[in-house]
DNA sequence: GCGACGATGGGCT
DNA sequence: GCCCATCGTCGCA
């Protein structure tokens, strides 16, 4: 019979942590623990990056095609799962942000495994550890993340993902650049600084 | 270690 | 029909 595993009542990051401004809350969310339960097993990993996104204005954020189908959780309440899909192969996590009916989300773009690094070894077969979780598309591969959890409270009584509290990063460990990837988005959001990430955390990742 | 490039399909104009 | 919030592989150093 497969075992509970609820997260930690106290641990459990709340909707409020992610009811604050986009870029505040993917500052804070580096170093905090990113939990999937599958099969009443847990697998985790440290937060070591992430971006924001932030309004129909924001000209690299989906939201600047105002609200559709795929962009209405972004409008939905602080705490939601945003998984979308995109290059014809790859699932993205983020997690929705500020008020309700203002569209902003945060991407988590690579964590460090912590637990369960059994599974996520037999969801990247053939990649070392180096690369399990280094890049948004990794990340949610290893963890099995996928159409199934858009739209999911993270906050109250999460079922198969969360974030718990984790380790305290100090300001002077974390590194702020333009996002990644954008490609064709004009400025200033191509290059307005909304990418945050750590490396403290590097060297504990096993080769 | 690094740069180039093809894969691949939903969302939107 | 074009655009992607990318990744893995290949060639080369």
């Amino acid at each position: 019979m497969t075992q509970l595993v609820p997260p930690a009542p106290d641990k459990l990051l709340p909707c409020s942590f992610y009811q604050q401004p986009v870029t505040d809350v993917a500052r804070n969310l580096l170093g905090k623990l990113l939990v999937r339960s599958h099969d009443g097993l847990r697998a985790s990993g440290t937060i070591i990056e992430a971006e924001a996104y932030r309004g129909e204005e924001d000209l690299a954020c989906h939201a600047k095609a105002g609200y559709t189908r795929r962009t209405a959780v972004m409008y939905g309440k602080a705490g939601t799962s945003y998984v979308y899909f995109t290059y014809g192969m790859h699932w993205m996590l983020n997690i929705v942000c500020e008020d309700t009916g203002f569209p902003a989300a945060v991407l988590i773009r690579a964590i460090v495994v912590v637990e369960g690094s059994d599974w996520v070894s037999d969801n990247r077969p053939s990649v070392s550890p180096k690369h399990w979780c280094d890049g948004p598309a990794k990340l949610t591969r290893a963890l099995q993340i996928d159409g199934t959890h858009n739209g999911l409270d993270l906050c109250i009584q999460p079922d198969q993902l969360w974030v718990e509290e984790g380790i305290k990063i100090d300001d002077s460990q974390v590194n702020q650049t333009p996002r990644i990837g954008l490609g064709n988005v004009p400025e200033p959001w191509l290059s307005i600084p909304w990418r945050f990430h750590t490396s403290i955390l590097n060297t504990l990742i096993p080769r």
